[in-house]
DNA sequence: TCCGACATGTAACTGGTTACATGATTTG
DNA sequence: CAAATCATGTAACCAGTTACATGTCGGA
């Protein structure tokens, strides 16, 4: 729990950042499997430093603006380092609310039901060639002490899902269509 | 949003039942991709009830002993099958723990990292074996318009998820293995 | 008679989202 | 000079978890 912590300390284990900063990396490059708003970055931040786990300086940017600029303390490597290293026990499964919906598709025409899973294996072919895109910008396996080797792992990941997911509706639409194929004839 | 409604009212949907009974069915049926404590489930039967979508009555068990048997309403009927024919917009990600460990374990030893990802494997190859279990209780693909090919759905579903994850572990284990295996000899 | 399952609720808290609020800097 | 982006914060609300609280029923 408080992982939101774990992930800010990650971050200015890498290097020194704003709030800001860390939201963009949010939005970025952890937004695969984690994410947050500026709304709870700002208090977590302030509760960092009060734990003595970051400190700050402030900076100006052009003659009037500050910006406080995070970084961690060695207190702060400690505690992350011990949650790097501790076991991810996997939680119970997500909601999700398309199978949801799925689970209690047969209170629907069948036409409705193969078209709800048609839609959403749409999204997810949508999304699976965006992903394709993005590790065609690897023209070779980073190094594995590499910081970008983590994101090419974490890349192959959500690939790996995205295509299962969609062999996985495939599939649904396949038994749903040659399953009771005289309802209507 | 506001989904676990629409997760009772199915239910409901389906056949009479109480708040314990329900909360059991989150606790078997739905558990794949939904989950509610009772302590969420009596407030929103509450409230369902005063926006006219179930009513209950109540039943003695025993002697004394009162229980209350919600069903659904006509207009519940109409909420329901609303809300099952529109559009699963896919979220943004759900979040991953592991994952963000991973991510950031370009800042320990390799062979730490290697334990990250062996240990992960083994959970999910755990579970992925249980499910093959229960898919084995079916001894034959049950008709479309039955409620347990649903079931079946989802539990396909569950497999074609662990199985990829799975695969994809194994070759981030291959990645690290076979990359830099000079830094200790 | 005791224990596990049945049965229903509330309170306090945590994590997260949306909206409110403000202002400076850079770039076209 | 206008618009996008940089920059930081708070308040109200919603979903969900944990803990508190109570009591009955059926079977060993």
């Amino acid at each position: 729990m408080g992982t939101l912590r774990y992930a800010i300390l990650g971050l200015l284990n890498r290097k020194a950042m704003t709030g800001y900063d860390l939201s963009k990396e949010f939005q970025t490059s952890l937004a695969e499997f984690w994410h947050a708003k500026h709304s709870q970055i700002y208090p977590e931040l302030k509760a960092l430093a009060e734990d003595g786990l970051i400190t700050f300086q402030t900076e100006i940017t052009g003659t009037v603006l500050e910006k406080k600029v995070y970084s961690i303390t060695e207190a702060g490597k400690t505690e992350f380092l011990q949650w790097e290293q501790s076991k991810s026990k996997i939680k119970r499964l997500p909601k999700d609310e398309f199978k949801l919906r799925l689970f209690f598709s047969d209170s629907l025409p069948k036409q409705a039901q193969i078209q709800l899973l048609t839609d959403q294996l749409q999204q997810h072919e949508q999304w699976l060639q965006r992903l394709h895109g993005d590790l065609s910008k690897f023209d070779t396996i980073p190094p594995a002490d590499d910081a970008a080797f983590s994101d090419y792992l974490v890349l192959l990941g959500a690939i790996s899902r995205e295509k299962s997911m969609c062999d996985w509706l495939q599939t649904c639409i396949r038994l749903c269509e040659t399953k009771t194929p005289f309802t209507t004839s």
